[in-house]
DNA sequence: GTGAAAGCGCTAACAA
DNA sequence: TTGTTAGCGCTTTCAC
């Protein structure tokens, strides 16, 4: 059977107006700003309003008051099971806050990121960037229209929210070194995101620190293929290491799977760290140990810091580093038991 | 170091029209009405605009053109590895038709939905509904406003896209019933879903056909934490049971790892099949049987869907059925192994 | 081909 | 407390 959608013609303000018989105003202040008009016709405007399923243009509210209240997110991957929290906790945040919060995947594409940030620019009042691989100078220039913060990228002017990589990368160390790990190596991710120089850096310090040797392999994607072409790598790499370190937990369930059907034991043959904690992460097999973060709070926080941009938009731009914990799992091991 | 954000003014059409010596509404047509003005105006105006880095204001283009060329998707669990070739295909084909994807996580609570798809209602051209768990009443009312897809849901006079769950429940219950079993036990989805009755009563039928027991257990939130309370029912449950039937993956995966840790073997003890073959699917140990289809290319012929509600408004509302093939991995086995 | 002007639906002075 | 009215930045007739 065929049906027509029924086509509706909107109710505007000055229906309800001319319905309720008061002025358009009255209308607008009854519905939105309550304290203003008496109780008896706020009520009566209310009413009617109810009555004529009137819905506010948020278009036409948007044009006088400059605000659609909306929030943008923008995230490289969204299939990255380690967006998750962060989408749920901005969600949150947002709504709370009275904000309906629209999120856009930009599949790590520079291109793709600055053509969605721009043309949600004027549309939404701020937004948050979850950008690895924009130009700094891009990213600058969103951030003079409308309050960006970003995440896991830091750049001088603007808000932003990163891990504390640094200390992260020390508790992997340290957790390695303990076990009796003499040599590791280093998984990369892309070879222009921000967060895998960060981390990277860091390790390597660390480990120049604990005078274990550091050798790295990559870069790989981001991603469980990149984890099947990391695990090759690694496979036919640096026989002494006995460690491998990846630089975010995609690309280390990748290089678990991988090394599963090569043969390769983990955390018997070879121990696997990986970065982010997604869900998957503990039901794996092995479970694997990796840096843990809050993320639903990490939203929330992003968020709130992208409020206040909005709010006090002259206000400091100072970045916050974040705690991350190392939560130890299965797939890391004793190095003295390799052999 | 603290560095305050640049806060620019905007530049709006008519600072272009004054820079450039002509009227607004040239400036207007240059920029997106190429063919009517003369070549000579045109070149001038957009350089003059681009020297200026005019960005329209979507919002105030928008209020009177009606369209803030905005396409919206409402999935109840963005966490959900489900959708996300959902939102990859519709998200392609939204931009390849020049609007911008928004996105929107219900968190399959009805009352949420309803004020995502409100809030967003005005500002969106139009958008899907995934799976919605709203009343027909407020669903249809919603279509009143903006064309409306629905993904797995029928509902007269709106469009539809949805999975042939029959054939998909025959295809189960003809492998499970060659594999030798007689025995099944569904676990069923969230009771107010709808793709979950569809299922539930494919199955059944289908079963009953064959000759072969159904019981149900449930129902269970559509999570990998709802797998484990479906696990401990099960287990509780028909001791005749041979195999199990999970609404979708998330489930079914769940119901892997909890059988797991309780050292019930699948497939030895008991086979399970899954719905929605996301991609861990295949990844897991042991791989799960479970029904596929090609998501990303279901996503874009949504949005076609929409697309065509907002071009024919009037044109029929025909839904249509999606195929699906059963993926069989490991997780099912003959029944005669079990004892 | 170009300009003037009337809205789009709403908000927010300002008046009454 | 309520009504009148001038915009918000843009598109789009309608004249010229």
């Amino acid at each position: 059977m065929d049906h027509s959608p029924p086509t509706t013609v909107p109710v505007t303000l000055h229906d309800v107006a001319r319905a309720a018989g008061v002025a358009v105003s009255t209308v607008s202040r009854a519905l939105s700003n309550p304290d203003r008009v008496s109780e008896r016709t706020r009520e009566h405007v209310r009413a009617v309003a109810e009555r004529m399923d009137y819905r506010p243009n948020r278009i036409a509210q948007a044009l006088p008051t400059g605000s659609m209240r909306m929030l943008g997110l923008l995230v490289p991957d969204i299939t990255n099971p380690h967006h998750f929290g962060l989408v749920r906790g901005a969600e949150a945040q947002a709504r709370a806050a009275g904000y309906t919060l629209v999120l856009g995947d930009t599949q790590g594409v520079p291109e793709l990121e600055a053509e969605h940030a721009h043309r949600l620019g004027s549309a939404v009042d701020g937004f948050v960037l979850a950008s690895p691989r924009g130009t700094d100078e891009s990213l600058r220039q969103l951030g003079g229209r409308r309050p960006v913060v970003l995440y896991n990228r830091e750049l001088p002017g603007l808000r932003s929210v990163v891990t504390d990589a640094g200390d992260a990368a020390r508790q992997i160390v340290d957790h390695l070194g303990a076990l009796g790990h003499r040599a590791l190596t280093y998984l990369a991710g892309p070879a222009d995101s921000w967060a895998d120089g960060v981390r990277h850096r860091a390790v390597a310090e660390h480990a120049r620190a604990a005078g274990i040797t550091l050798r790295s392999l990559g870069p790989f994607a981001p991603t469980l293929d990149g984890g099947t072409a990391a695990a090759e790598a690694a496979a036919a790499g640096d026989p002494d290491a006995t460690a491998l370190v990846a630089f975010n937990d995609l690309l280390a369930i990748g290089v678990l799977r991988r090394l599963e059907r090569r043969g390769i034991r983990v955390p018997d043959d070879v121990s696997v760290v990986g970065f982010d904690d997604v869900p998957e992460a503990a039901y794996l097999y092995p479970p694997l140990t990796t840096v843990r973060q809050d993320f639903a709070a990490l939203g929330g926080l992003i968020m709130q810091k992208v409020l206040i941009g909005l709010e006090e938009p002259d206000s400091a731009t100072e970045t916050m580093p974040l705690p991350a914990t190392l939560q130890v799992r299965q797939s890391t091991r004793s190095a003295t038991a390799h052999e």
